[in-house]
DNA sequence: ACTCCACAGGAATAACCGGGCG
DNA sequence: CGCCCGGTTATTCCTGTGGAGT
């Protein structure tokens, strides 16, 4: 056990472990050299590069699945563009917000007062944390990009999220600030959106002027992928600590369903991360395959652990009933409540929370007509029930047998 | 061809919370 | 302090519907 440790320590110390540089197998670095991208590189500099010239450049569109280098695109661009712009001394802004992490669109206004320096500068005119309205939020950000005469570039990542919890209102107020402001600021939306279908959902104004540059996302290829993997374990490891195999396994693992760099990258990092807890020399494609398992199982545990109560219970419910349909899963959803003295919820409610579970992927739903019985949702839970259990026993250790 | 089950899932509304404002 | 504002959860009420049974 202790040589164990010596071992750990002694690698350490000798530099000998397989990570060179973690950083690099984050999923927020972005490396010097976009492989298959540079292209798209190229048009968004050609695009942003008018701010140079004081001109407003096109609100521009971005979309493609997940991890085809959307946002690692923008940032590269976007930095060295920062970066110039600090050379050259002029007033450009980078505004960067998540708009999936940021809870909701008041966050989202909130973000951009703090990185344009609002909060900082304007005490009466700020935007706090919260007790605003968002209309009020919003032109106090506009009002002060015109007296500052700032370029403001927004870079909108996840917009579809945005536009969901509190539809389009917000790009719409900014898509028209621009026409307002023809002196003095500007602001340049750059959109990134994963799902293709998210321009039907925009408001037809919103739409034309958000897109007036589009750029597509085309998923990568499983020889794209590798080579992807090989430059960036470049970087990550040690010369030797992987396989060319474990290379090859990842690359295919993540371009099953469609090209995901960002989960190759991620399945490479947590393979590393095996490997080195147990001291392996270099990995190998059995560690791709542990951590794709161990990725597959965490996600919905590290969920389902820290849900609200009546959600496990209807997980629990679920789990419970057999040939699961909403009406079944309601009544043993409601005798868990009689038997822990809790008020059951509405069916509802339940069945809001059912399509929630669905779409955190933790169960899958049918809509199955049963003609003469009726209509309803075939449930399947999509997760081992060790899972759940393992989850839940926690709560409700009485419950589970 | 018609009926009618057993729900799905939208809309309106209320209750509550956290947090700034005057 | 009470008030406003937006978010979230939950309820109530509702309209819509695929197809087995008749």
């Amino acid at each position: 056990m202790s040589s164990d440790i010596d071992n750990i320590f002694d690698k350490a110390a000798k530099g000998k472990s397989l990570i060179k540089n973690d950083q690099a197998l984050k999923i927020d670095y972005v490396p010097e050299k976009l492989p298959f991208r540079e292209q798209e590189e190229k048009t968004l500099a050609q695009v942003l590069s008018t701010t140079f010239r004081s001109a407003r450049p096109s609100n521009l569109f971005l979309f493609g699945e997940p991890g085809t280098g959307k946002t690692a695109v923008v940032r590269k661009v976007v930095e060295k563009l920062e970066k110039k712009a600090k050379e050259l001394k002029t007033n450009v802004k980078v505004v960067n917000v998540n708009a999936k992490g940021a809870s909701t669109a008041y966050k989202v206004l909130y973000e951009i007062a703090e990185y344009i320096g609002l909060n900082q500068e304007d005490k009466t005119k700020r935007v706090p944390f919260t007790g605003l309205s968002i209309g009020e939020a919003t032109s106090r950000i506009l009002q002060f990009i015109q007296k500052k005469e700032l370029s403001v570039i927004l870079v909108i990542d996840e917009i579809d999220s945005l536009v969901d919890k509190s539809g389009d209102d917000i790009l719409y107020s900014f898509t028209r600030a621009n026409q307002q402001m023809i002196e003095g600021g500007f602001i340049a939306l750059i959109g990134i959106s994963n799902s293709l279908d998210f321009k039907d959902k925009l408001d037809p104004r919103v739409r034309s002027s958000l897109s007036e540059e589009e750029m597509v996302f085309k998923p990568y290829t499983i020889d794209q992928l590798r080579e992807i993997l090989h430059e960036r374990s470049k970087i990550a490891f040690n010369h030797g600590a992987i396989s060319e195999g474990a290379v090859n396994l990842c690359s295919a693992m993540a371009g099953r369903e469609h090209g995901d760099a960002r989960k190759a990258i991620t399945l490479l990092r947590v393979a590393a991360e095996l490997a080195e807890r147990e001291n392996a020399v270099k990995v190998d494609e059995k560690h791709v395959r542990a951590a794709q398992e161990k990725i597959e199982k965490n996600a919905p545990y590290d969920v389902l652990k820290d849900a609200p109560t009546h959600m496990k219970l209807v997980v629990l419910a679920i789990a419970k009933t057999k040939d699961p349909y909403t009406g079944d899963v309601y009544d043993t959803y409601t005798s868990l409540c009689r038997h822990l003295e809790q008020e059951p919820l509405t069916q509802r409610r339940v069945t809001q929370m059912i399509s929630r579970l669905d779409l955190l992927g933790i169960v899958a739903t049918d809509v199955v007509s049963q003609g003469r019985y009726g209509r309803s949702q075939k449930i399947r839970i999509k997760i081992p029930l060790a899972t759940v259990k393992e989850a839940l026993k926690e709560d409700f250790a009485s419950l589970i047998d």
